[in-house]
DNA sequence: GGCTTTGTCAACCATTCGGTTGAGGAAGGA
DNA sequence: TCCTTCCTCAACCGAATGGTTGACAAAGCC
């Protein structure tokens, strides 16, 4: 299994199946077997994948009974959007930057040389 | 690899040296040696790895000279945050709806009965 | 007590994944 | 032309993944 958390969360979700899982939790709660029952794999493979979820953080299992009712824990989502929109908004900040570079020059002057390594005095 | 464009956006970012590639792509273009350069892994594990952001859509590579030059494709990462954002919704209208019929309710009624199939007319 | 339902655990299997080494193509520089 | 640099492709390897079957624990029902 991945150590660190954002890898886990993000390997749980690249599974269709287990999406699918999250997209049902999302209405309620519910069982393996309801959670089985629209799939054609096996009770079994569909606890692994509730494992997997679980280790994720994105699930939490109680008991009741036999019956083991899967609650979906939507917080650790949000682990994901911050990772996603810190560096979405980085690269947005550098297009505006070189956009303005790109206006600000005379002419004929090269444009921000690509490829540069990361150790030459980068975009700050 | 996976079929669908989600499942390949997910399970690129769920390895972290991946991961790390893309941020230091939002800072800027990178070659395939420079973004090698931080890391002990081989420039070849590096080519994989960028061959699976590729196909994820996440980066592109253009043509100069010997040097393929890497950049970042940041629009795709919307794809994830929209799906997250949908069922991390669903899953607070949720709980919304349930306090309200919580307080809504008179004392010693049961409360929504967990676990309930979704073919029993589910919370909608 | 015995049977049924619900779910997990263990073992196995095929495939994928992340890494390696080695070979080689494509382009520029001597 | 030959050499070097940059990068990818192919083959291989060990570990992880997603699936199966089979056994079994735990709780309720007859």
């Amino acid at each position: 299994m991945a150590a660190d958390p954002l890898s886990r969360v993000f390997s749980a979700l690249a599974d269709p199946t287990r999406r699918d899982m999250v997209a049902r939790l999302a209405i309620g709660d519910a069982t393996v077997n309801e959670l089985a029952r629209p799939y054609v794999v096996t009770v079994q493979a569909v606890s692994k994948h509730l494992k997997v979820l679980e280790d994720a953080g994105l699930v939490s299992r109680s008991r009741e009974a036999q019956r083991r009712p899967v609650h979906l824990e939507a917080d650790v989502l949000d682990l994901m959007t911050t990772w996603i929109e810190r560096y979405r908004r980085t690269a947005e900040e550098r297009y505006r930057r070189l956009d303005d570079v790109l206006r600000s020059m005379p002419d004929g002057v090269e444009p921000t040389p690509p490829s540069e390594p990361p150790s030459t005095g980068a975009p700050t």
